[in-house]
DNA sequence: CAGGATCCATCGTGATACTG
DNA sequence: CAGTATCACGATGGATCCTG
């Protein structure tokens, strides 16, 4: 993933849409991973505990789902409060910069539903011809 | 994924949105991807030729932007033309598939523009804390 | 010029075991 | 229950060389 600092310093002034793309591929990177979109899709019911997390979510392990939410937190789209009971509880839930990419989530999740039928065929189809 | 209960209470409530989930991740893993979102970015324009699409999206290894392209063929998304000419000569572009997804991108990628500041802040922030 | 094939370093990931 | 640390493996990406 490091594009090095390199690329970055002595790169071309190129157009305005290209910094837009950097700056996108740069997020999507961390907002477009599998489990950050669980995550925030579970997230966006309600507060959630780790564990239930897990289980809502089904597949994930237990190692990234906490790579996952420190991610979040440390971006500040998920919020993490512990309570310093016996058995420990913690509970995250979305910030309101969490809450806020549910909308643009959303727009691509539409998209997702309306064209996976599509891309799939496509996908057969190519695979078809290939062979 | 519905924000608040938008969905029958009484209905499937979390399997539909489960499905929902899984089928955004798994398109979201292909059109989710770095390179991927850099591609459609510069065939947004119009056409382009492998070289080309090199030059401008600049960083990427030749490697990596032909697997992205036969990806995205393969979905569908990008339409590969070749010319049987010498020196080959092959242009991509976006199909219709492919250019329905500029939208949405587009405002996955204000998003990102926006609240890049914000999670810049928000990580400089929780690192300091942590230091 | 387009792109397939290969080699190799690296990283993400899951499984497991351990602490508060 | 929540979280960290370690390890081992497979996937991934980059560099390079080679062909049509």
């Amino acid at each position: 993933m490091n594009t090095t600092a390199a690329t970055q310093a002595g790169d071309l002034p190129a157009s305005e849409d290209h910094n837009n793309c950097r700056a996108l591929g740069q997020i999507l990177d961390r907002v477009g991973d599998k489990w950050t979109i669980m995550v925030v899709g579970v997230l966006s019911r309600g507060p959630l505990r780790f564990n239930q997390m897990m289980r809502e979510i089904g597949g994930v392990s237990h190692r990234m789902l906490t790579l996952t939410l420190r991610s979040l937190e440390r971006d500040g789209l998920v919020s993490r409060t512990a309570y310093a009971t016996i058995p420990p509880k913690v509970e995250y839930a979305l910030t309101d910069a969490g809450r806020s990419l549910i909308e643009p989530l959303r727009v691509l999740s539409d998209w997702a539903i309306d064209y996976r039928p599509v891309i799939e065929k496509a996908r057969a189809d190519f695979d078809t011809r290939g062979v």
